[in-house]
DNA sequence: ACCTGAACACCGTTCAAGT
DNA sequence: ACCTGAACACCGTTCAAGT
């Protein structure tokens, strides 16, 4: 890459971080361009749709996520390496506001830029679920992709400013019901039970 | 209401029926009024806002839920008459796709054209709950907000393509949260259990 | 190679001017 | 009273013309 496009590359991605900040996934890519001082078109070719955007930001971030995930898996117990897991990748999720049907849609369409990381999202969940599922910790008729699925609803409520409040709430709620208490013996239980 | 007004309204009202079915709650207005060959000041005098026009699409529906609701709690064990309730709201909401952002923002905006309709929709599930609540068959920290915020949450999982194979499973898993069998001895559980 | 401005076809919203 | 077209300020996307 010549030194110029690389300039422009590099400031195009860093704007557009504090521009999803706080339009979330649909902002204008316009207004990044021009918060860039850049042409329209030298976004569009350095990005040639949105989704090639959102995946340069969020590459890093599912990064930490896989990394995370491989923590967990020698540090905690299986039910409740899935539930820090899951709120981890709900909060980041969040910050990409709006950018969880963009998901949903990417993991069935390989054409996506957003493909891959979708993907690796969905591996990395479908894995920490049937450790669980081997420890007879998570509900059995619950498969990786009702996984992203519930992950991709918990952030969208998030997203909702008059859910915030109990937003936490729910996700206790939904992970509950996909690690039910009377399969589990670990610390959320028995903080629990004390 | 002038003669040739009406007519323009009701045409505006069954244009936009068709439009919002086919592209969703976010459809375009300027394509609603030019399909109703109207102009479109036409459209906003008569909606001034999007929330307005929704409502009025929406206000047969929120009707219906409300008779079903009434009907319900007559004829079925608290439990069940939840759940059943659940289902027909969620398919309700759905056909109006995206509609449920909306909803969850108008219920903290009483300006809002869809605050009447969000309201009464949080009241008949609140009271749904409640006696739920009383037979002893929901969880018990839910309240009417929690379950309003999931039936959007559900809603959401509908409106996305990828996830429609799913979506009824979702529910069972949502709904069986907001209901644990534990709790239940309905028709749901006694299927379940033959 | 890379960049740019302009063009095209769209929005939502408002308002002066018509009947 | 009611309606309309045009105006304004925005989009996303593409492309000929510049350096």
């Amino acid at each position: 890459m010549r030194a110029d496009a690389r300039k422009n590359y590099d400031r195009l991605l860093s704007v557009a971080r504090e521009v999803v900040a706080e339009y979330g996934a649909d902002a204008s890519l316009r207004d990044v361009a021009r918060k860039a001082g850049v042409g329209l078109a030298t976004l569009y070719r350095h990005f040639p749709t949105r989704e090639a955007l959102i995946e340069a930001l969020l590459r890093s971030d599912v990064d930490e996520l896989r990394a995370r995930a491989a923590d967990l898996e020698t540090s905690s117990t299986p039910g409740d390496a899935l539930v820090t897991w899951l709120r981890g990748t709900v909060a980041i999720t969040h910050e990409y506001r709006g950018v969880t049907a963009l998901f949903l849609a990417a993991l069935e369409d390989p054409e996506s830029a957003l493909y891959e990381s979708c993907v690796a999202l969905h591996d990395i969940g479908t894995r920490l679920l049937d450790r669980a599922h081997a420890a007879g910790q998570a509900r059995a008729d619950i498969d990786g992709g009702d996984l992203f699925a519930l992950v991709g609803a918990l952030a969208w409520l998030y997203d909702q400013p008059s859910v915030k409040p109990r937003a936490d709430h729910l996700f206790d709620v939904i992970s509950s019901a996909v690690l039910p208490d009377g399969l589990r013996t670990d610390a959320q239980l028995q903080r629990r039970l004390a």
